[in-house]
RNA sequence: CGGGGUUUAGCGCAGUUGGUAGCGCGCUACGUUCGGGACGUAGAGGUCGGGCGUUCGAGUCGCCUAACCCCGACCA
């Protein structure tokens, strides 16, 4: 396999970079079946690490954790019109459920006898079965919020794959909230919005853009879908994080209706959200080098590695017994520390190999060191090297996470600055797409100018952004007003 | 579904006018090494994606087929 090295990150071997990055960090590979991938030990423990964060942030919002089928009844994604739509054109479908042995030779075939009186979708989103599902649970105000969220795999067909970005089958988790007005809906909405933007600026320190989506990027069946957008390495956008207010369209698709105080009915408002395993794309594509992935101290799942430099088992022995109390240190701080001794690997190996894996800090400890009382630092972020006393190594590790999490997120945030630009004209913004970024421009708010700039420039509406400059102006394209600027770039 | 490409050892690849299957990495054993992906020696490992054909003979030529990758359209 060629080396990592050899690859640069902005070129036009980003796709190949990116894909190498995943299989050499030993992330994840591609499975047998179609457009699936393997998350191997050490990519899942990252997304672990996520899960485990946004969990707690999910429940100290209120909300509960439950578990809904994978298949769904195809008469019930048909209900929502907007929804099908949407869906329809990646759907994995169950038809049969049985096998028998081929009477023709070898092997199985499928049953035509067992073929199903209604077809079962995987579930692509679980929308339909939870709203089939909700109406049984909801008759009263009494009964609302209902605040759910729930971790699954979901199946998209897609035409294009590419791991963690856009696989077939991919993890998530997806919240389902029922409410009994619309401004608590839209609260709601938002709120989980923030949750995701608090996520992935301080967990995963990636700098986010919030903001609401276009009529054209919209969820299926959604009134309206708030997003995170990110910015990659190659100044594409990646959608990151999304919420959506439902209003009471799944409510009156599965006729789900609450008696209000005042003894009368009234359909349910709705919001749904979710982030996936493209979270772990976002982290990979935000942080990482030539030499591999970079992971921010928060998520990584092995924050400090310590190499010891030894001949021997006495070398070794000597070593330990100096680093041990360290250790103890750094893990009754919460520090989670990987002590690696084998005696098959190098240590030139071990530094190269735990670089690729992205681990933030390590310290390598030979016998030079036991006799000057020191221990060499690097930090995965700079590569730079330090030689520092051991006494006080501890604090001194301590800090410098803290001090790594921050300058990830802050480098992310100054390229992310450094290409973002605000243009007025059509053919500005024709020049200025080619050379990748966010560009802040002034849009008419209609559908058809959208998406003539997306069939002209492949760039689309990333989000109208909630913060940021409000001053009116006119459409770049049609000249017609505008409220205030967009965001465009390409995307993932 | 359009356009391009690939398929030969675990991985990455070479294979000339058709003539008994090669290289690098990795793997195994032993030795020397060990402060940035060590070196030497000896080994193991492939019905060349599948099928049909041409031929005395096919990895190589022809036809069919499958899978995968990249670029589009679609999308979290």
């Amino acid at each position: 396999m060629a080396e990592l090295k050899n690859f640069t990150k902005r070129s036009d071997n980003y796709s190949q970079w990116y894909n190498e990055l995943v299989i050499k960090a030993d992330l994840a590979e591609q499975s047998a079946v179609r457009g699936c991938m393997v998350i191997k030990p050490y990519g899942y423990a990252i997304w672990e690490k996520m899960q485990h964060e946004l969990d707690r942030m999910f429940k100290e919002t209120g909300h509960q954790n439950a578990y809904f089928p994978l298949l769904i009844p195809k008469s019930f994604l048909s209900r929502e019109a907007d929804h099908v739509e949407g869906f329809a054109k990646e759907c994995a479908v169950v038809t049969h459920h049985r096998l028998k042995n081929d009477p023709n030779g070898g092997g199985v075939i499928v049953d035509p006898e067992a073929r199903l009186e209604e077809e079962l979708i995987i579930r692509p989103t679980s929308e339909t079965i939870i709203w089939n599902t909700y109406k049984n649970w909801i008759n009263s105000y009494r009964d609302l919020p209902i605040l759910v969220n729930q971790w699954a795999n979901v199946m998209r067909w897609e035409m294009r794959t590419r791991m963690f970005l856009r696989t077939a089958e991919f993890l998530w988790q997806e919240g389902h909230t029922a409410h009994a007005t619309r401004e608590e809906a839209e609260e709601e909405a938002i709120r989980m919005l923030n949750v995701y933007a608090d996520f992935a600026e301080n967990f995963m320190a990636v700098p986010v853009v919030k903001g609401v989506k276009s009529p054209n990027e919209r969820f299926a069946g959604a009134l309206d879908t708030y997003t995170i957008e990110a910015m990659m390495q190659d100044g594409k956008a990646l959608q990151s994080g999304t919420s959506h207010f439902l209003g009471q369209n799944f409510a009156k698709a599965f006729d789900v209706t609450f008696m209000n105080k005042n003894n009368k009915p009234e359909y349910v408002w709705a919001t749904s959200w979710g982030v996936s395993t493209r979270l772990m794309g976002a982290l990979i594509m935000t942080h990482s080098d030539d030499n591999g992935l970079v992971l921010p101290p928060r998520l990584a799942p092995i924050q400090v590695v310590i190499v010891p430099i030894f001949k021997n088992e006495d070398d070794l022995a000597a070593i330990s017994e100096k680093i041990e109390p360290v250790i103890k240190e750094l893990r009754n701080k919460g520090i989670s520390v990987k002590f690696d001794s084998a005696d098959n690997k190098r240590p030139g190996f071990k530094f190269a190999d735990y670089e690729v894996k992205g681990v933030p800090v390590r310290l390598a400890l030979g016998k030079r060191d036991l006799e000057n009382g020191t221990v060499e630092l690097m930090r995965r972020d700079t590569l730079t090297k330090e030689t520092l006393p051991i006494d006080g190594i501890a604090e001194h590790i301590e800090k410098e996470l803290e001090d790594i999490q921050n300058s990830l997120f802050n480098r992310a945030l100054q390229y992310r600055k450094d290409h973002t630009i605000s243009v007025d004209t059509y053919e500005e913004f024709k020049e200025k797409i080619e050379d990748g970024g966010f560009i802040m421009a002034h849009w008419d708010g209609t559908p058809e100018t959208e998406e003539k700039i997306k069939e002209e420039t492949k760039a689309t509406i990333r989000c109208i952004p909630f913060d940021g400059d409000k001053t009116p102006g006119v459409c770049m394209v049609t000249g017609k007003p505008s409220a205030q600027r967009v965001v465009f770039a390409r995307a993932y």
